[in-house]
DNA sequence: CGTCCCGTTGAACAAATTCAATTACGGTGG
DNA sequence: CCACCGTAATTGAATTTGTTCAACGGGACG
């Protein structure tokens, strides 16, 4: 299977003014800044980090100095029990701010982990404040995107509780592939899917071999189709109907 | 049993200024506000809000024109799948604000019912913006109370999808104990605990009978009482243990 | 070619749900 | 005061869903 190149290059652009020719930014998906927001996200901005697939993006029990937007990849928030149980509390497309949770928590917080390579904006965490005094505005879109972020884990809790296993995978493959639609990665009805069956498993809260049983049976029925690392929606209609689940249009949202 | 009555009234002051007589601002868990954001505050503010046990704070499926922040009674938020099957996502306490999620969704939002009779203080959802801008150490403090509401959505998420029935229960009510605990609900080691099985069982995503069964054998082994819809906490350390969940001490947390 | 990771599958087992009563209790009307 | 009701808590039993255990296959890689 060949794909031309996804449109935003892998990582965001060097030099001066980097925020300036953000591609990420361009995108449908996300609301456009002023001049001067812009530039204040460009201060607001430390720098670039690149984390290979399966690295830390943030330790699970250290408070991080930074903050991040993910700019090119995948990556997953994870909690874990003192046992090694993980849940899985929500995937990272590009776009997605990274850390805000930590600003308020005393320790005891997520994991961050790349499940591709990924390219990350970072920001520094102890210049939030200040943001927020000098441009309100951005402040205000932080507050939109801590909210949105809950909402997903809302659903996300909705999922975990109260639906089955066959439920709980359609949900979960909609939920991806919309999201993915929504930032330009779906190449000709298909997008990549680097998760492996443990992470479905560790997402969903079912055990690895239950979700590998759902997932081959859905297959089975031709509602999805998975190959080498791609996924592709075959029934759109049949899985949100399984996982009754109806992502409505969503307006643009804001982008640090 | 009987207990003396709880220390903040039932309803918040009225009059002028209701707000620079707050008794629950006066508690230790919450910061301590300057005089001009108070009056901020006071001006956001629109009105008090009585709604009875059992009563519809926010529907499941109108975006309310309001936000409020809960001043005395339990309260919880929940969606519920079309075929009604229902997830509470989260209980509300005295102080904690509602309604912040639906300033950015798209409708397809959750519902928060009162337990208790409930009181809550009315906020324009349109005047949050100029609160922002006016206010920046509020919107900040705002975005603090939406990562703190994820962070325990987080902490849910985990509960449903990676513990057992035991340890569910385990740690809800340790859950449930420390934030009452911490707006002064606790009295001579008894808090109200006004929630029949099926809020707990919807909370944890169980069924109403293994939710007995299990609070049941919890209860047979000694590690709580419950009486007459109070709860008393016997064995804090096991409970907190079986729960793989120690909350640690938490800092005053800003209150709108 | 051997090893490791991952996906796949069957079988035994355990946890949780569903079904079906029964009991406890607060409130109401007689 | 007492019978009657409706709601919520309990409990046992049957059934289903999901987990654990074990084994095998294929592909990537050294």
């Amino acid at each position: 299977m060949k794909f031309e190149d996804y449109p935003v290059a892998a990582s965001p652009p060097q030099g001066a003014n980097p925020c300036e020719h953000c591609a990420l930014r361009r995108l449908e998906a996300f609301l456009p800044v002023t001049a001067q927001q812009l530039e204040a996200i460009q201060s607001f901005r430390t720098g670039t980090r690149r984390v290979e697939a399966g690295g830390t993006i943030v330790d699970e029990h250290r408070a991080s100095p930074q903050l991040f937007t993910l700019y090119a990849g995948w990556a997953f928030r994870y909690k874990t029990l003192s046992d090694g149980r993980r849940q899985i509390l929500g995937f990272l497309l590009p776009g997605d701010f990274i850390g805000l949770q930590d600003e308020f928590a005393d320790g005891q917080t997520h994991g961050v982990e790349a499940v591709t390579d990924a390219t990350l904006c970072a920001f520094a965490r102890e210049r939030l404040w200040a943001l927020f005094q000098t441009q309100p505005r951005l402040g205000y879109d932080i507050t939109w995107l801590a909210a949105r972020e809950e909402k997903l884990v809302d659903d996300h809790l909705v999922t975990a509780g109260r639906r089955n296993a066959g439920e709980r995978v359609a949900m979960l493959l909609m939920h991806l592939y919309r999201r993915a639609q929504r930032v330009g990665m779906v190449r000709d009805g298909w997008v990549e899917f680097p998760f492996n069956q443990q992470h479905i498993a560790d997402a969903l809260g079912l055990s690895l071999v239950h979700t590998n049983k759902t997932m081959r049976r859905l297959q089975r029925l031709g509602l999805y189709k998975l190959d080498g690392g791609w996924l592709r929606i075959l029934e759109p209609h049949a899985l949100e109907t399984l996982g009754d689940y109806f992502e409505r249009p969503l307006r643009p949202m804001p982008m640090i």
